[in-house]
DNA sequence: TTGAAAGCGCTAACAC
DNA sequence: GTGTTAGCGCTTTCAA
């Protein structure tokens, strides 16, 4: 089909171009009957407006971008499930994004966000380099960070108080007399793996005691499987925490490795889970993050900023724990 | 930051706009003391060229649209990986769409998709209508399919032969006088499973036999796992076969709660699996289908069609049968 | 090697 | 209510 344009439409309907530009943008001043006349021309010729011709007139382009870090779907899914449904609603597209580990690339990925020209740009990346966010914020792009507490004046951030769930849940265990927690090293989520240390140093320290259980995996072994298989061996927990669902799996499987019961001889508990937990057995204990409203809030906070509306720029969402079976 | 453009840069080398638009696409013709002007021009206001206005010119976006089901990431997750980690050499940008299962939604992406002018569409949609591949080949967008064998001429599909893997794998088998074999209907990848049934039929008719374990799930059960519970407890099987690897853990689960040993009692295959199959125990046989090139091929074939070189318009990937610990 | 100017498809002030 | 026209920021012929 021959790219037809609003001109094609204005000749065919006999009418200026602007008519055809204020019927498909429902400015409500044209008659009824030229604007059927638009209409059925639109129709016949199977006119699609050029988004691009109109994001260079109206200086916008009514679409956002999203960053991810490669290879992180299983949890960031169901972020992008909620995300969509809100974009839809708005009726903003995605320009999806995702980072390698190397700077030079997330510096691309800057680059072409900027010469994309996208209307505003949402960011979940646990190492979120404050460079990234700076080079941004230069070309004024509007920008809700994910799962990372910021306190830029112009950033909105969406997260989940880690700090505190972990608190809360080792004050509960400390105050049974169960203090050999763990928590295990997460090389992808260090700024959450952080968090989850600060909250056990802080409850260890309530109880006058000392957090020593930050379990870093030596780079020799090249899953947390292989190396909690050996090291579960000679140390025992009452309590390993990990940030993923996938981390916690492996350490059940260290577990019935090294013929220690979950829960009865550990008990394990995650952060955040997939709809894997739902399957695997003993399921496990979680903090149930809402990951798909982390993505639903952050696409609504960007379309307030957006239309210049009043905005929280920290939004804390509500996390909820949820004993499962890999608890007492 | 004011918003720069080529005019401005322009003005600061003291050249014209032309000789800028020249530097800035590497065409070799630039004096090198001008293009070293207006190099550090350019670097000096921060200047990014705007794709927008480069489309608009250009007649191209160099950006593709990317289709595929809501809630869909656990195993499309690899696939756009693998897609992106072409896009980023080729330096295409992608546009990110997820279709529910509404009829109206996927006229409305489609209808979005037309409206941006994407140079490209790669479709992942087990459900695939035809009408929705019509209405974009009207407008000349050339399109990869992932995952559904297609013969139009100016499509292109990638895809894995999912009835000749079952073929194989059910003769096997039946060789061993193993014939009681089911395969669990998976209502959101009724092509795929479709694949499957007609696999095993052939497989059942070499044998002079008929394959009759096509095990749709009641409408009344909400997930599989519970209806085979039941199931499971009054039928015996020498071999389930799955699409998900979720689907064989539920099977997994199912069998446990009724004694029966994986896989001494039953054997349970799968066709594709992501992360979580090396997690969990027993680890599931599986065809081991490679997502991450489905989308990079699928990428690199877009790619060729927009340069108008050759291209293979149907490219089937291979499998291999990978045994695990649910097989014998 | 460089510049002038038309054109890509649309919007929005302004005029009628 | 409708048409005219000047941009939006870039590319690319054509001349110089």
């Amino acid at each position: 089909m021959k790219r037809v344009t609003i001109y094609d439409v204005a000749r065919e309907a006999n009418v200026s171009l602007a008519t055809v530009s204020r019927v498909i943008n429902g400015v409500n001043v044209v008659r009824k009957d030229t604007r059927d006349r638009v209409e059925s021309a639109i129709e016949m010729l199977g006119y699609k407006p050029n988004a691009i011709a109109q994001g260079l007139a109206l200086q916008k382009t009514t679409t956002i971008g999203l960053i991810i870090p490669e290879a992180s779907f299983i949890f960031t899914g169901n972020i992008i499930n909620g995300l969509m449904d809100v974009a839809r609603i708005y009726k903003y597209n995605i320009m999806l994004h995702t980072t390698t580990e190397t700077i030079s690339d997330i510096k691309d990925v800057v680059e072409t966000i900027i010469k994309s020209r996208v209307d505003g740009v949402i960011i979940y990346n646990d190492q979120l380099d404050d460079s990234v966010v700076a080079e941004l914020q230069k070309y004024d792009v509007p920008i809700v960070v994910m799962n990372n507490k910021l306190t830029h004046k112009h950033i909105a951030s969406v997260y989940v108080d880690i700090e505190e769930a972990v608190y809360e849940r080792v004050s509960e265990y400390l105050k049974n007399g169960l203090d050999k927690v763990a928590i295990i090293e997460d090389r992808k989520n260090t700024t959450a793996c952080k968090q989850m240390i600060d909250g056990a140093n802080r409850a260890y320290k309530a109880f006058g005691k000392e957090f020593d259980g930050y379990l870093q995996i030596p780079h020799e072994f090249h899953t947390s499987y292989a190396f909690l298989k050996d090291h579960l061996a000679t140390t025992k927990y009452d309590l390993v925490m990990a940030y993923r669902d996938s981390q916690a799996i492996s350490t059940i499987n260290a577990a019935k490795e090294n013929n220690i019961k979950v829960p009865d001889d550990l008990e394990i508990i995650c952060v955040i889970d997939t709809k894997y937990n739902s399957m695997v057995r003993p399921q496990i204990s979680s903090f149930s993050i809402p990951s798909y409203d982390l993505g639903a809030v952050a696409m609504r906070v960007l379309t307030k900023m957006l239309k210049n509306d009043h905005f929280e720029n920290q939004i804390e969402l509500s996390y909820l724990y949820t004993p499962r079976q890999s608890t007492k």
